[in-house]
DNA sequence: AGCCTGTGTTGACATGGATCAAGGCCTCCC
DNA sequence: GGGAGGCCTTGATCCATGTCAACACAGGCT
């Protein structure tokens, strides 16, 4: 699936920006920009440490990245994944220093533009820039969510959320992906990104497969069988993020009810 | 402490655009567009619930602000607050909608900018530009450093983060405050920022008190009495935080050692 | 094949923090 | 002054989740 870590590539997987970048002054020019410069990294391998100087922002081709932090005894927190499509961008607030570490969790491609070059491209190209901004908003909103559950949700509405969410974005970047997908993550890795054990993540996957909402195979291939129960237990706007999911005539639900709550 | 929600003012509060805006062609035009949207809002008053449309940036003069979001049942986490001098922009993922709720804690003053407008200063002045830029990233930043001890961190390290980066950012907004400082919060609140349940909060700090790192009286008025040790147990890099807080001459750790983890 | 390592699964047990409840101390209002 | 409502504080109890441990299963290596 991968060469070795960050070996140069001639991959030509489609890169989002070209579908404004071309045609325009100046477009082929960073599109070559881009495709120069991108690079294939093995699973597990680390792109960059927090506190590591802030070089390059990445554009993920392929593959699932993680950002993540740790405390001191090794406790690391996954803050959220760059999936493909998706520009990454861990600036801290000094603008000097990462603030984030990246990580490869598959093997993945990835274009590598250093920040002199991106600086450029968001000020000569209005349409880059307010893509950028669009996909910065987005994953704002995200960690918003995500952190709303992380602080005062379940196990369960975290680990629902967690996989509502994550057929959402892939199926943004394949529309082909509807109530079926892969999860390319150990138990551990769902544990690092939802605040939990890896065993009560098992736990809980496990409950959910038992009660015939999800189902499981080969270790980590979901299938939602009831997203409607997911949704609610998940806590989801079912207008604002299922419609997404499923076709229109499978919605079946009215405004959520307040189930039982904490 | 103030006049009604969101009534016009006269405030003549110091906007921290001004020092890079004033001299430069449009800085003038700005500073009066800035100047002449400030309001005052009243305590618990709220200037935008989550879903509303996406209207306007703040830019907080005076007081407190909280960026939050709900969940059915009314669980309430606070994602960000917003002190005096930073930049407020919620938008969600599609940019039309609030992706959090704002509202003032205490009184407040803010300048109010309509998106137009921004999005204008935004494309004219890179200064502008740039000064944003840098704060939102320093918004990620925190909220990362917060998602990690969110998720992995006990209470008490949650807690003693949180106090010093309130510390710090009251700090840098008046280097006057170094460890002694108000925190105009009700300990539901800390509770909804930290994750935890108010009684929970409050037996946190009692015992921070009783063990002589912080001091407090009248309800919220905190003192940092142990900076070391309270960084410490926050899992702080005593360098990156600390230095701002306390006199160089007062430093006196090494680099943190692994305390009893988890 | 046989071993070794990593991971998922399950059970037993420990515990941090939530929840419930009561009392005290404010401030506001009549 | 007296009552009422908020909020902090503290104790008692409960429970969700972490931790530890054992085993199963799969893949890679020799």
């Amino acid at each position: 699936m991968n060469g070795a870590s960050l070996s140069h590539s001639k991959a030509r997987k489609s890169i989002p920006w070209v579908q404004f970048s071309t045609g325009r002054a100046g477009g082929r020019a960073f599109e070559a920009a881009f495709r120069s410069n991108v690079r294939n990294v093995s699973s597990a391998s680390v792109l960059k440490f927090e506190g590591d100087s802030h070089s390059a922002i990445f554009c993920v081709l392929d593959g699932w990245l993680s950002l993540s932090k740790s405390l001191e005894d090794g406790q690391t927190q996954i803050i959220d994944f760059a999936l493909p499509g998706d520009i990454v961008d861990v600036a801290g607030a000094d603008g000097a220093t990462c603030a984030l570490s990246v990580k490869a969790i598959t093997g993945a491609t990835v274009a590598v533009v250093p920040v002199a070059a991106w600086n450029e491209l968001m000020e000569r190209s209005p349409e880059a820039h307010s893509f950028d901004a669009k996909m910065a908003a987005a994953a704002r909103a995200r960690i918003s969510e995500r952190m709303l559950r992380l602080g005062k949700g379940s196990a369960e509405k975290r680990v629902a959320y967690a996989l509502l969410e994550l057929c959402t974005r892939l199926h943004a970047s394949d529309p082909a992906v509807t109530n079926s997908f892969h999860i390319p993550l150990r138990q551990q890795q769902l544990g690092d990104f939802l605040g939990l054990s890896s065993v009560h993540v098992c736990r809980t996957l496990r409950r959910l497969v038992g009660q015939n909402i999800i189902s499981m195979k080969d270790h980590m291939d979901i299938k939602i069988i009831d997203i409607a129960l997911l949704s609610k237990i998940a806590d989801v706007d079912p207008g604002s993020l299922s419609q997404k999911i499923v076709p229109p005539h499978q919605w079946s639900w009215r405004p959520l009810m307040r189930h039982q709550s904490g």
